[in-house]
DNA sequence: TTATATTAGTTATACTATATAATTAAATGA
DNA sequence: TCATTTAATTATATAGTATAACTAATATAA
């Protein structure tokens, strides 16, 4: 009799992705997770988070914009952009204004701590990118990016 | 006296992102959320998440690895991943045998039923993968996965 | 105008993902 | 032997994501 096949003698040395490393959405996330990690130890000086950093740039980007609009153009859901704006205005970096012709609305803008601040995170963040990007050539860089944004906008190809 | 100018009397209309347009993980992060949630319907059927399915495919192509070397192949902390092996263990997916040499580990194999399962997501998976790739020209893909590796493995580039 | 439906923001909640410290048992190695 | 390390686990905390339900206000339609 032989022994039951799937209980291999020896151990396992060399893992294999191979079967995943053939999907981009495999790829992308763990390149994601190095960036992820880095940014997270890029804006923990500034005690911001992805998600607080990126809604402080499109609101100084963008002042006086909505928090529907935020909550749309972060792609995150409106009640998650409560807590994310709650954030930025407790610590004086944005304010809640009245929306003009609609009292339910807030226009969202940046204080000056806030647009400074955004100027000086902004400023690490692009020294992180072109560290993570340094051994990137040019075109691989465009190619890149334009193959991220069919993905990101073939919305229509999407199941269902 | 000029009103305060940070109160614009008007809606703000066009949401630009074009500071954030200019990072390379401010794409990723866009792009990977179409994957995502396409992946999460494409999965759901199976009644797999993004993690439970990596994990099982690399147990099918790597049957005997331990816990540890998953957590490591997955980019996971390992103790996020005894309950990821638990899931597919409760289902007869995988099954946790004892490790040859080394009675502190397992060795984790697949069963049939986790073998077939597999070979079925992955079918589908291929299928997602087609249909989020179809715009995108074979050299752009490679320029992509090119990009993306090097982000990966460029951890030497990373702050600290 | 009144009634109905929709929208903005919020609250509550739940589930998933991720991270760290501490524990147990077993292996390693001085 | 004794100290150290490692594998897996437990407990726990924080963050990200999603849905339902609520309120107040606006928009629509009879």
């Amino acid at each position: 009799m032989t022994p039951p096949a799937r209980m291999p003698s020896r151990a396992v040395t060399d893992i294999s992705d191979a079967t995943l490393q053939r999907f981009a959405g495999y790829r992308m996330k763990r390149a994601f997770n190095v960036i992820r990690d880095d940014l997270h130890l890029v804006l923990k000086p500034f005690d911001l988070r992805m998600l607080t950093y990126t809604a402080l740039v499109l609101i100084v980007d963008n002042p006086g914009l909505r928090q529907a609009q935020l909550a749309d153009a972060m792609d995150v859901e409106r009640p998650n952009v409560v807590v994310i704006v709650d954030e930025l205005e407790q610590r004086g970096l944005i304010v809640r204004d009245p929306a003009p012709n609609d009292r339910r609305a807030y226009a969202l803008n940046p204080t000056p701590a806030g647009e400074h601040l955004c100027a000086t995170a902004l400023t690490a963040v692009e020294r992180h990118e072109e560290r993570l990007m340094a051994g990137i050539d040019a075109e691989t860089r465009a190619a890149m990016f334009a193959g991220l944004e069919a993905i990101r906008r073939g919305s229509d190809r999407r199941v269902k």
